[in-house]
DNA sequence: ACGCCTTGTCAGGCTCCCTGATCAAGCGAC
DNA sequence: GTCGCTTGATCAGGGAGCCTGACAAGGCGT
Protein backbone atom coordinates (compact mmCIF):
# COMPACT_ATOMS: atom_id res chain seq x y z
CA UNK A 1 0.00 0.00 0.00
CA UNK A 2 2.52 2.49 0.10
CA UNK A 3 3.12 3.60 -2.63
CA UNK A 4 1.80 7.63 -3.73
CA UNK A 5 5.05 9.15 -2.91
CA UNK A 6 3.41 12.11 -1.22
CA UNK A 7 1.60 11.02 1.80
CA UNK A 8 -1.02 13.25 3.17
CA UNK A 9 0.63 14.54 6.67
CA UNK A 10 -3.08 13.86 8.34
CA UNK A 11 -2.56 9.76 7.35
CA UNK A 12 0.80 9.78 9.15
CA UNK A 13 1.21 7.57 12.21
CA UNK A 14 0.92 9.56 15.78
CA UNK A 15 4.79 8.25 16.23
CA UNK A 16 5.71 8.55 13.40
CA UNK A 17 4.50 12.96 14.04
CA UNK A 18 6.21 12.63 17.04
CA UNK A 19 9.34 11.43 15.84
CA UNK A 20 9.57 13.75 13.10
CA UNK A 21 9.23 16.69 15.86
CA UNK A 22 11.47 15.24 17.67
CA UNK A 23 14.20 15.17 15.82
CA UNK A 24 13.66 18.75 14.33
CA UNK A 25 14.11 19.76 17.97
CA UNK A 26 17.07 17.66 18.76
CA UNK A 27 18.87 18.70 14.91
CA UNK A 28 18.11 22.31 16.18
CA UNK A 29 19.73 22.00 19.48
CA UNK A 30 22.64 20.04 18.28
CA UNK A 31 23.65 22.80 15.26
CA UNK A 32 23.39 25.68 17.91
CA UNK A 33 25.44 23.63 20.17
CA UNK A 34 28.33 23.11 17.47
CA UNK A 35 28.01 26.87 16.51
CA UNK A 36 28.41 27.78 20.02
CA UNK A 37 31.80 25.29 20.35
CA UNK A 38 30.65 22.58 21.70
CA UNK A 39 30.59 20.50 18.58
CA UNK A 40 32.21 17.48 20.32
CA UNK A 41 29.68 17.11 22.62
CA UNK A 42 27.97 14.30 21.31
CA UNK A 43 24.38 13.42 22.07
CA UNK A 44 25.50 10.47 24.64
CA UNK A 45 27.39 13.10 26.73
CA UNK A 46 23.76 14.11 27.83
CA UNK A 47 23.18 11.84 30.40
CA UNK A 48 25.86 13.26 32.56
CA UNK A 49 25.61 16.81 31.59
CA UNK A 50 21.82 15.92 33.09
CA UNK A 51 22.94 14.21 35.65
CA UNK A 52 25.86 15.62 37.54
CA UNK A 53 25.57 16.84 40.76
CA UNK A 54 27.40 20.06 41.31
CA UNK A 55 29.47 18.99 43.86
CA UNK A 56 30.10 15.63 42.35
CA UNK A 57 28.52 12.10 42.40
CA UNK A 58 29.67 8.75 41.96
CA UNK A 59 29.45 6.65 38.77
CA UNK A 60 27.20 3.96 40.59
CA UNK A 61 24.60 6.72 41.35
CA UNK A 62 25.20 8.09 38.06
CA UNK A 63 24.44 4.95 36.37
CA UNK A 64 21.37 4.23 38.39
CA UNK A 65 19.91 8.00 37.81
CA UNK A 66 20.56 7.34 33.90
CA UNK A 67 19.15 4.12 33.94
CA UNK A 68 21.97 2.88 32.35
CA UNK A 69 24.66 0.34 33.69
CA UNK A 70 28.03 1.79 35.48
CA UNK A 71 30.25 0.52 32.22
CA UNK A 72 27.91 2.33 30.37
CA UNK A 73 28.07 6.01 31.95
CA UNK A 74 31.68 4.80 32.22
CA UNK A 75 32.96 4.71 29.05
CA UNK A 76 30.94 8.12 28.59
CA UNK A 77 32.72 9.75 31.62
CA UNK A 78 36.19 8.65 30.20
CA UNK A 79 35.23 10.42 27.23
CA UNK A 80 34.27 13.59 28.79
CA UNK A 81 36.97 13.36 30.90
CA UNK A 82 39.87 12.97 27.98
CA UNK A 83 37.98 16.23 26.62
CA UNK A 84 37.96 18.25 29.41
CA UNK A 85 34.55 18.59 30.52
CA UNK A 86 34.46 16.31 33.83
CA UNK A 87 37.15 15.27 35.93
CA UNK A 88 37.31 12.32 38.25
CA UNK A 89 38.57 12.94 42.39
CA UNK A 90 39.02 10.80 44.80
CA UNK A 91 36.00 10.91 46.78
CA UNK A 92 36.89 11.67 50.63
CA UNK A 93 34.08 9.49 51.99
CA UNK A 94 34.92 6.40 50.53
CA UNK A 95 38.90 5.56 49.37
CA UNK A 96 36.97 3.11 46.68
CA UNK A 97 35.03 5.54 44.75
CA UNK A 98 35.84 8.54 43.05
CA UNK A 99 33.65 11.58 42.84
CA UNK A 100 32.41 12.96 39.45
CA UNK A 101 32.37 16.50 38.45
CA UNK A 102 32.02 19.20 36.15
CA UNK A 103 35.15 21.02 35.23
CA UNK A 104 35.16 24.60 34.87
CA UNK A 105 34.90 24.33 30.89
CA UNK A 106 31.87 21.61 31.85
CA UNK A 107 30.05 23.53 33.42
CA UNK A 108 30.18 26.56 31.01
CA UNK A 109 29.05 23.81 28.27
CA UNK A 110 25.79 22.75 30.73
CA UNK A 111 24.92 26.32 30.73
CA UNK A 112 24.91 26.72 27.47
CA UNK A 113 23.53 23.39 26.74
CA UNK A 114 20.77 23.99 28.93
CA UNK A 115 20.06 27.78 27.75
CA UNK A 116 20.16 26.63 24.51
CA UNK A 117 16.73 24.57 25.70
CA UNK A 118 14.37 27.36 26.27
CA UNK A 119 15.94 29.65 23.40
CA UNK A 120 14.61 26.89 21.15
CA UNK A 121 11.41 26.52 22.70
CA UNK A 122 11.20 30.69 22.41
CA UNK A 123 12.05 29.86 18.76
CA UNK A 124 9.23 27.54 17.91
CA UNK A 125 6.62 29.62 20.31
CA UNK A 126 7.41 32.59 17.78
CA UNK A 127 7.54 30.05 14.45
CA UNK A 128 4.01 27.83 15.72
CA UNK A 129 2.47 30.58 17.81
CA UNK A 130 3.25 30.65 21.41
CA UNK A 131 -0.29 29.48 22.71
CA UNK A 132 0.22 26.58 20.29
CA UNK A 133 3.32 25.44 21.60
CA UNK A 134 2.13 26.26 25.34
CA UNK A 135 -0.62 23.82 24.38
CA UNK A 136 1.62 21.30 23.30
CA UNK A 137 4.38 21.39 26.37
CA UNK A 138 1.06 21.13 28.82
CA UNK A 139 -0.39 17.96 26.93
CA UNK A 140 2.94 16.54 26.76
CA UNK A 141 3.55 17.10 30.57
CA UNK A 142 0.47 15.68 31.17
CA UNK A 143 1.11 12.46 29.17
CA UNK A 144 4.86 12.46 30.46
CA UNK A 145 2.88 12.49 33.93
CA UNK A 146 0.89 9.45 33.37
CA UNK A 147 3.59 7.48 30.68
CA UNK A 148 6.33 8.02 32.79
CA UNK A 149 6.18 9.18 36.46
CA UNK A 150 9.47 6.89 37.18
CA UNK A 151 10.84 8.04 33.78
CA UNK A 152 10.90 11.46 34.44
CA UNK A 153 11.64 12.10 38.04
CA UNK A 154 15.62 12.23 36.98
CA UNK A 155 15.10 14.62 34.02
CA UNK A 156 16.71 17.60 34.33
CA UNK A 157 15.33 21.28 35.03
CA UNK A 158 16.35 23.97 32.04
CA UNK A 159 17.10 27.89 32.45
CA UNK A 160 16.98 27.99 35.89
CA UNK A 161 19.32 31.29 34.87
CA UNK A 162 17.93 33.99 32.87
CA UNK A 163 20.63 33.62 29.85
CA UNK A 164 23.32 31.24 28.75
CA UNK A 165 26.09 33.92 28.68
CA UNK A 166 28.22 33.37 25.44
CA UNK A 167 30.82 30.67 25.57
CA UNK B 1 22.34 22.12 39.59
CA UNK B 2 20.46 18.88 38.86
CA UNK B 3 19.86 17.97 41.99
CA UNK B 4 16.53 16.95 43.58
CA UNK B 5 15.09 13.89 42.46
CA UNK B 6 11.60 15.20 41.96
CA UNK B 7 12.30 18.07 38.88
CA UNK B 8 8.73 19.45 38.53
CA UNK B 9 7.88 18.66 34.78
CA UNK B 10 7.60 22.05 33.81
CA UNK B 11 11.29 22.51 33.82
CA UNK B 12 12.00 19.50 31.55
CA UNK B 13 13.10 20.93 28.36
CA UNK B 14 10.62 20.23 25.51
CA UNK B 15 12.42 17.78 23.47
CA UNK B 16 12.51 15.73 26.68
CA UNK B 17 9.15 15.63 27.08
CA UNK B 18 8.39 15.14 23.34
CA UNK B 19 10.97 12.00 23.65
CA UNK B 20 9.14 11.13 27.00
CA UNK B 21 6.07 10.94 24.85
CA UNK B 22 7.71 9.65 21.93
CA UNK B 23 8.85 6.55 23.65
CA UNK B 24 5.64 5.49 25.48
CA UNK B 25 3.68 5.91 22.30
CA UNK B 26 6.96 3.70 21.05
CA UNK B 27 6.60 1.19 24.02
CA UNK B 28 2.77 0.66 23.63
CA UNK B 29 3.25 -0.29 19.67
CA UNK B 30 6.19 -2.57 20.33
CA UNK B 31 4.00 -4.65 23.62
CA UNK B 32 1.06 -5.13 21.09
CA UNK B 33 2.97 -5.81 18.36
CA UNK B 34 4.40 -9.04 20.50
CA UNK B 35 1.30 -9.60 21.89
CA UNK B 36 -0.28 -10.09 18.22
CA UNK B 37 2.69 -12.39 17.71
CA UNK B 38 4.50 -10.36 15.66
CA UNK B 39 7.73 -10.21 18.33
CA UNK B 40 10.17 -11.05 16.01
CA UNK B 41 9.50 -7.67 14.29
CA UNK B 42 12.05 -5.63 15.23
CA UNK B 43 12.30 -1.61 15.04
CA UNK B 44 14.70 -1.78 12.51
CA UNK B 45 12.23 -3.51 10.28
CA UNK B 46 10.28 -0.79 10.23
CA UNK B 47 11.88 1.43 7.31
CA UNK B 48 10.48 -2.16 5.19
CA UNK B 49 7.36 -2.29 6.07
CA UNK B 50 6.78 0.97 5.76
CA UNK B 51 8.04 1.90 2.47
CA UNK B 52 7.99 -1.31 0.75
CA UNK B 53 5.84 -1.16 -2.59
CA UNK B 54 2.87 -3.74 -2.99
CA UNK B 55 4.11 -5.10 -5.82
CA UNK B 56 7.83 -4.83 -5.04
CA UNK B 57 10.42 -2.95 -5.09
CA UNK B 58 14.28 -3.08 -5.88
CA UNK B 59 16.65 -2.74 -2.85
CA UNK B 60 18.41 0.62 -4.41
CA UNK B 61 14.57 2.62 -4.56
CA UNK B 62 13.97 0.80 -0.92
CA UNK B 63 17.03 2.33 0.32
CA UNK B 64 16.46 5.85 -1.32
CA UNK B 65 12.54 6.17 0.23
CA UNK B 66 14.12 5.42 3.41
CA UNK B 67 17.21 7.25 3.69
CA UNK B 68 19.78 4.54 4.38
CA UNK B 69 22.36 3.30 2.27
CA UNK B 70 21.88 0.25 0.19
CA UNK B 71 24.02 -2.23 2.64
CA UNK B 72 21.99 -1.25 5.62
CA UNK B 73 18.27 -2.10 3.97
CA UNK B 74 20.10 -5.31 2.51
CA UNK B 75 20.61 -6.37 6.11
CA UNK B 76 17.72 -5.59 7.28
CA UNK B 77 15.85 -7.14 4.21
CA UNK B 78 18.05 -10.38 4.51
CA UNK B 79 16.94 -10.21 8.13
CA UNK B 80 13.10 -10.34 7.06
CA UNK B 81 13.95 -12.72 4.51
CA UNK B 82 14.85 -15.19 7.19
CA UNK B 83 11.87 -14.35 9.05
CA UNK B 84 9.66 -15.19 6.25
CA UNK B 85 8.06 -11.44 6.07
CA UNK B 86 9.75 -10.96 2.64
CA UNK B 87 10.88 -12.27 -0.18
CA UNK B 88 13.39 -11.46 -3.14
CA UNK B 89 12.41 -12.26 -6.92
CA UNK B 90 14.00 -11.85 -9.90
CA UNK B 91 12.91 -8.43 -11.58
CA UNK B 92 11.81 -9.33 -15.30
CA UNK B 93 12.96 -5.77 -16.19
CA UNK B 94 16.50 -5.94 -15.31
CA UNK B 95 18.19 -9.41 -14.81
CA UNK B 96 20.68 -7.43 -12.36
CA UNK B 97 17.69 -6.61 -9.87
CA UNK B 98 15.76 -8.30 -7.63
CA UNK B 99 12.27 -7.19 -6.23
CA UNK B 100 11.70 -7.10 -2.65
CA UNK B 101 7.83 -8.21 -1.96
CA UNK B 102 5.96 -8.60 1.66
CA UNK B 103 4.87 -12.53 1.95
CA UNK B 104 1.57 -13.33 2.62
CA UNK B 105 3.22 -13.07 6.50
CA UNK B 106 4.47 -9.78 5.80
CA UNK B 107 1.77 -8.45 4.67
CA UNK B 108 -0.88 -9.60 7.87
CA UNK B 109 2.03 -7.96 10.12
CA UNK B 110 1.98 -4.81 8.28
CA UNK B 111 -1.96 -4.71 8.67
CA UNK B 112 -1.76 -5.72 12.29
CA UNK B 113 1.40 -3.16 12.89
CA UNK B 114 -0.70 -0.29 10.72
CA UNK B 115 -3.64 -0.64 12.38
CA UNK B 116 -2.13 -0.76 15.69
CA UNK B 117 -0.81 2.89 15.10
CA UNK B 118 -4.96 3.91 14.70
CA UNK B 119 -5.80 1.67 18.11
CA UNK B 120 -3.09 3.43 20.29
CA UNK B 121 -4.08 6.70 18.80
CA UNK B 122 -7.84 6.22 19.44
CA UNK B 123 -6.49 4.95 23.14
CA UNK B 124 -4.90 7.72 23.78
CA UNK B 125 -7.67 9.76 22.92
CA UNK B 126 -9.68 8.46 25.59
CA UNK B 127 -6.90 8.53 28.04
CA UNK B 128 -6.06 12.35 27.28
CA UNK B 129 -9.33 13.67 25.91
CA UNK B 130 -10.18 13.15 22.51
CA UNK B 131 -9.93 17.14 21.89
CA UNK B 132 -6.41 16.93 23.12
CA UNK B 133 -5.07 14.64 21.34
CA UNK B 134 -6.63 16.01 18.04
CA UNK B 135 -4.76 19.14 18.59
CA UNK B 136 -1.88 17.32 19.48
CA UNK B 137 -1.76 15.87 16.44
CA UNK B 138 -2.69 19.37 14.39
CA UNK B 139 0.15 20.74 16.13
CA UNK B 140 2.49 18.19 14.97
CA UNK B 141 1.46 17.73 11.42
CA UNK B 142 2.07 21.71 11.32
CA UNK B 143 5.17 21.07 12.68
CA UNK B 144 6.08 18.32 10.45
CA UNK B 145 4.78 20.10 8.30
CA UNK B 146 7.88 23.24 8.44
CA UNK B 147 10.29 20.39 9.85
CA UNK B 148 10.66 17.77 7.47
CA UNK B 149 8.92 18.40 4.00
CA UNK B 150 11.43 16.53 2.56
CA UNK B 151 11.09 13.85 5.34
CA UNK B 152 8.14 13.39 5.82
CA UNK B 153 6.87 12.54 1.68
CA UNK B 154 7.70 8.86 2.24
CA UNK B 155 6.41 8.21 5.62
CA UNK B 156 3.25 5.66 5.13
CA UNK B 157 -0.14 6.26 5.84
CA UNK B 158 -2.05 4.42 8.34
CA UNK B 159 -5.35 2.75 9.01
CA UNK B 160 -6.59 2.73 5.58
CA UNK B 161 -8.82 0.15 6.29
CA UNK B 162 -10.91 0.42 8.57
CA UNK B 163 -10.16 -2.79 11.05
CA UNK B 164 -6.58 -4.35 11.47
CA UNK B 165 -8.45 -8.02 11.49
CA UNK B 166 -7.11 -10.85 13.79
CA UNK B 167 -3.85 -12.01 13.06
C1' DA C 1 39.83 -10.60 61.84
C1' DC C 2 36.93 -12.82 58.84
C1' DG C 3 33.59 -13.05 55.14
C1' DC C 4 30.54 -10.11 52.43
C1' DC C 5 29.05 -6.17 49.93
C1' DT C 6 30.24 -2.14 47.11
C1' DT C 7 32.96 0.64 43.64
C1' DG C 8 35.01 0.89 39.58
C1' DT C 9 37.08 -1.37 35.64
C1' DC C 10 38.49 -4.95 32.00
C1' DA C 11 36.87 -8.04 28.44
C1' DG C 12 33.77 -9.32 25.17
C1' DG C 13 29.33 -9.14 22.61
C1' DC C 14 25.24 -7.33 20.18
C1' DT C 15 22.66 -4.03 17.24
C1' DC C 16 22.38 -0.79 13.83
C1' DC C 17 24.20 1.92 10.97
C1' DC C 18 28.19 3.47 8.07
C1' DT C 19 32.24 3.50 4.10
C1' DG C 20 34.96 1.08 0.64
C1' DA C 21 35.59 -2.51 -2.77
C1' DT C 22 33.87 -6.03 -5.93
C1' DC C 23 31.13 -8.49 -9.44
C1' DA C 24 27.55 -9.18 -12.72
C1' DA C 25 24.41 -7.14 -15.90
C1' DG C 26 22.68 -3.40 -18.79
C1' DC C 27 23.36 0.51 -21.84
C1' DG C 28 25.34 4.03 -25.00
C1' DA C 29 28.83 5.35 -28.36
C1' DC C 30 31.40 4.19 -31.83
C1' DG D 1 29.07 -6.05 -32.17
C1' DT D 2 31.91 -4.66 -28.61
C1' DC D 3 34.27 -1.52 -25.45
C1' DG D 4 33.71 1.32 -21.60
C1' DC D 5 30.71 3.38 -18.11
C1' DT D 6 26.90 3.05 -15.10
C1' DT D 7 23.89 0.57 -12.06
C1' DG D 8 22.07 -3.32 -8.79
C1' DA D 9 23.39 -6.11 -5.25
C1' DT D 10 26.64 -7.93 -2.20
C1' DC D 11 31.08 -8.82 0.68
C1' DA D 12 34.23 -7.02 4.13
C1' DG D 13 35.25 -4.13 7.80
C1' DG D 14 34.46 -0.40 11.22
C1' DG D 15 32.46 2.68 14.74
C1' DA D 16 28.92 4.25 18.14
C1' DG D 17 26.24 2.89 22.07
C1' DC D 18 24.65 -0.04 24.81
C1' DC D 19 24.73 -4.58 27.20
C1' DT D 20 26.34 -8.90 30.43
C1' DG D 21 29.99 -11.34 32.96
C1' DA D 22 34.09 -11.42 35.77
C1' DC D 23 37.12 -9.41 39.01
C1' DA D 24 40.48 -6.53 42.14
C1' DA D 25 40.61 -3.10 45.73
C1' DG D 26 38.46 -1.09 49.53
C1' DG D 27 34.98 -0.72 53.37
C1' DC D 28 31.95 -2.74 56.85
C1' DG D 29 29.34 -5.82 60.19
C1' DT D 30 29.84 -9.15 63.52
Amino acid sequence: MPSDPKTPLNLVPLPGLMEVASEALFIEFRAELVEAGYGDVRPTHGCVFRFVHENGMRLTELAQVAGMTKQSIGEIVDDLESRGYVERIPDPADKRAKLIRLTEKGEQAQRVGFGLFTTIEQRWAERYGADRIAELRETLEEIAAVEAPQLVPELSQAAREPEPATP
